[in-house]
DNA sequence: CGGGCTGCGGATGTCGACAGTCGTCACGCC
DNA sequence: GGCGTGACGACTGTCGACATCCGCAGCCCG
C-alpha cells in the first residue's frame, strides 16, 4: 500500500494536448513559415478528429503563429522585418510598463533577487530552443513581478509572434540572448532610476529590433 | 439590365455570423456577468450547430469576454475594480507609445485632424451604447493613426475587456466618455510636447480608471 | 437520523460523415 | 492555337450522434 496519494490524473482534454504539440511543432521549425498546415493531414497525424485539430489551430491562430491564406486555409505566419519593429515598439511599452511598476512597488528588492535567479538561466549553452526560453522566461518574468495580471496577460499574447520573429530572422548566433545584454536592466530596477531604466529597456528593444529584422533585412 | 455589378455576397462564415450575435448578446447586456452560456441552448436558439457555436464561444474567450468556470462551463466574464485599474495602466502605456509614434511622424496634421473627425462623434446623445462605440473608436483611432499594426492589434486584444469594464461599473451618466475629456489629447498631439501629452494621457487613463473601478467599489 | 450508493439529467468532449467551394487540368470547339 | 467548359481532387464548413463526466436527488442501509 503507499503513502503517497496517486499521481494526479491528467485531466486535459485532447483539444489541449493537440494544441501544445502543434505549437511546439510550428516553434521548433518543424514547419517552415508559409507552410500549409492542412487539418486532415495533421489529424491523421495526431490521431484525433479533424474538429479537434481544428479548435487548436483556430487558439494558435488567435496566438498569431497561423494565418488565414486562401480560402480560410492556415499556413505558418511569418514576419516582415517592419513588423517586427513594430513588435518590439510594443514590447518596449509593455516592459516599460513593468519596469515603471517595479520600481514603484515595496517589494522592489526581491523582485530584483528573482530576477537575478531568472538572469541565471541565460546561459551560452544548451540549445538554441532553450536559450529562447530562457529569454522569453526572463522577460515574461519581468511582466509578472510587475504584479500587473493585464499587463502579463498583454504580454503573453504577443509572445507567439515574437517567437515567430525570432524564428523568422533565425539569428543563429545571436549575442541578443546573453547574460549581459539583459543584466543592465536588472541594474537599472535595483538603482531605482525609472528614467535610466526606461532607458536601458528601449535600448534593449531597439538592439533586438534590428537584430532579428536586420537578419532577413539587410539595410 | 443593371449596370451596377450585383452586390457582393456575403462571404461569412456561419461562424463569424455566430460571433457577432454572440459578442453583441454579452456586450449588450443581455447576458450578466457570471450567466452561463451553454452551447446547446445558444445553438438552438442561433439555429446552428453545436460545434459551430462552439467555436465562436472558444473566440470570445480569448477575447476576455468569456471565462471558463466549472468544468469547462463558459460564463460572462466580470473584473474586479482591481484588474480594471490594472486594465487601464495598460492602456495607458499602449496608447501612450501611439501618442509618442504619431508625435514623431511625419504626418502629425492629418493624424491631428482624423482625431478631430472622431472626437465629433463623442457627442452627449445617443444610447450609451453609441456613447461608448464612439469612446473605443477614437482611441482605436489613436493606435491606428501611430501607423503600428501591432500596436492596433495589441490594443484590439484588450478591447473585449474593457467593454466588460465598462459594462461591469456601469456608470450610467459617464461623463467619462465625454468629448472634453478626449480633446486635451488631440490638442497635446498638435502641440507636439511629448511629456505633455503623456501626462495628458495618464491622467485620462487613471481619471477612467478610478471612474469604472470605483463603480462597484467605492472605496 | 446520517452517510453512502445509485440512477438520472444535463453539460461538454470527441468523432465520423456530408455538403460546399476552389484550383487544376484535360478536353473539345471555334 | 486559344478559350470556354466540364470533371476531378483537395480542402474547409457544418452537422448530428455517441461518449464521458459531473452534480444532484432519492433511496437504502447501518
Amino acid at each position: 500500500m503507499s503513502i503517497e496519494p496517486l499521481a494526479s490524473l491528467d485531466r486535459s482534454t485532447l483539444r489541449e494536448r493537440a494544441l501544445e504539440v502543434l505549437r511546439t511543432a510550428v516553434l521548433s521549425g518543424r514547419y517552415g513559415p508559409g507552410d500549409h498546415l492542412g487539418e486532415v493531414e495533421l489529424a491523421g497525424s495526431l490521431g484525433v478528429s479533424r474538429g479537434t485539430v481544428r479548435e487548436a489551430l483556430r487558439h494558435l491562430q488567435q496566438e498569431g503563429l497561423v494565418t488565414p491564406g486562401n480560402r480560410g486555409m492556415l499556413r505558418v505566419s511569418s514576419l516582415s522585418p517592419h513588423e517586427v519593429r513594430e513588435l518590439f515598439r510594443v514590447r518596449e511599452a509593455l516592459e516599460g510598463l513593468a519596469v515603471r511598476e517595479i520600481i514603484a512597488s515595496p517589494g522592489r528588492e526581491s523582485a530584483v533577487a528573482a530576477l537575478r535567479t531568472a538572469l541565471d538561466q541565460l546561459t551560452d549553452d544548451g540549445d538554441f530552443a532553450a536559450r529562447i526560453q530562457a529569454d522569453l522566461a526572463f522577460h515574461l518574468q519581468l511582466c509578472r513581478l510587475s504584479g500587473n495580471s493585464m499587463l502579463v496577460e498583454a504580454w503573453q499574447r504577443l509572445e507567439g509572434r515574437m517567437r515567430v520573429a525570432i524564428l523568422s530572422g533565425a539569428a543563429w548566433q545571436a549575442p541578443m540572448m546573453a547574460r549581459d545584454r539583459h543584466a543592465p536592466i536588472v541594474d537599472a530596477i535595483e538603482q531605482g532610476d525609472v528614467a535610466a531604466a526606461l532607458r536601458v529597456v528601449e535600448e534593449h528593444m531597439a538592439a533586438a529590433a534590428e537584430h532579428f529584422a536586420g537578419a532577413s533585412d539587410p539595410a
